[in-house]
DNA sequence: ACCTGAACACCGTTCAAGT
DNA sequence: ACCTGAACACCGTTCAAGT
């Protein structure tokens, strides 16, 4: 750590050495410990420096989010629109899985990255190509949300760590604790139901990248339907 | 302001008033500026003050996010599963709406807080006396995310924001700016697309309220289909 | 025993002094 | 002109000194 900053040391500083080098940084020991000073000593560089490069903090998240957006696989061309925008948000999970905290970081700035934005027009662009109108293709991009991106919002996954206690770091997550069990039947009843394979009684977690896909199905056979109904928010022919 | 601290200061703190000004605070200025000093000086008390009643930051903000879930309407008791779901789930939007601040809070927080396992617990529930399995249940349960607590992630929203500078403080969503118009012209197509009383055509932004329930209609009728056939994750009858 | 001021170990960022 | 140390205005939280 310390030897490798000294080689990096000599070698100029840069916007992309800094992004690279956040990204890694976030990796490693999360978000929340990201900061201006910190990210400056792994360079070996004084804090000032960065400011050369990117004018806040702020403007620095934006380029770690493009850096992790930029790692989405380029759609591939099919004629098929659904089995296209599969493969994509398949692959955007894949990239967003190698950066944990890149999700939040997305959700949290209130304006869209370039990045972001050039990937949200590639993917309206396979639905148009598809024959879907601009009234749908509208609709059905609010409807996917983040889970285009290849994220849930783990609102659901936080109640399997209803009972941590947060001491040891990241782990994963917990069976749903007895005394939580007691207070919340219901959720105790559906935490175990969820063993796709026999030997995960131990652990009776769920699959995260089944629930995925069951949602992305979901999503997309209902997208599905409309589309070929010929759906239209003035009248809906359901 | 100052002459209400004053009126306030010497009715003892609780750590339910200390979670109403909090609330307050957040509501009027933003989470990012709801500090512990910040607060105590709203209540008119010394920082420390705060610590006999929340341990620290995090516990205070578990404890305003059952504030706000606390004001979600009790479920209405009805026959039909869909409906009551689809009422409860509007209720959970109207109360996260009165505080801006909530959604991002709660996918923040890696662990659920009390109010929000028992908000999933008692929907859940609901699930089960309209018929479905476990199994079914847990997948619903994912697949419809943070969308269950009555808010979206807003990745999409942020697009018609991209060329806002965010000097003025929060506004409404401004127009798709031109320059990003001829970069992404796929998202400049739909952003004026869903005007949906016709005198929007000056501001071109889309019903957030309609968005919502199209998105959730969606996934309540791909639940309704998924539980008449009697859907299990060994054998899909698709 | 309770309360609280000062202090500690941090932040992001400004700015003026150094080269 | 460029770089950077010190400083500013904040944080959350500890702790010891006061009552």
């Amino acid at each position: 750590m310390a030897e490798q900053a000294d080689v990096l040391r000599r070698t100029p500083l840069s916007r992309d050495r800094i992004l690279r080098a956040a990204v890694a940084l976030a990796d490693a020991t999360g978000i929340e410990s990201l900061s201006m000073r910190n990210l400056a000593q792994d360079l070996g560089v004084v804090p000032m420096a960065l400011y050369k490069h990117v004018a806040n903090k702020d403007e620095l998240l934006d380029g770690m989010i493009d850096v992790v957006v930029g790692e989405i696989d380029p759609p591939v061309p099919d004629a098929d629109w659904k089995r296209t925008v599969r493969l994509r948000v398949l692959a955007a999970r894949r990239a967003l899985s190698r950066h944990p905290w890149a999700a939040l970081a997305i959700e949290s700035r209130n304006t869209a990255t370039p990045g972001v934005l050039a990937y949200l027009d590639s993917t309206v662009g396979v639905f148009r190509a598809g024959g879907f109108s601009t009234d749908l293709t509208h609709h059905v991009m609010h409807a996917m949300g983040s889970r285009i991106l290849g994220f849930s919002q783990e609102l659901f996954d936080a109640a399997r760590r209803a009972g941590r206690s947060g001491a040891t770091g990241p782990e994963p997550a917990a069976a749903f604790p007895p005394e939580a069990a007691a207070r919340f039947p219901h959720l105790a009843a559906i935490a175990g139901a969820a063993s796709h394979d026999e030997a995960s009684v131990v652990t009776p977690g769920c699959d995260d990248q089944f629930e995925f896909e069951f949602a992305l199905d979901l999503l997309l056979d209902g997208i599905e339907r409309l589309h070929r109904q010929d759906w239209t928010s003035t009248g809906r022919a359901s």
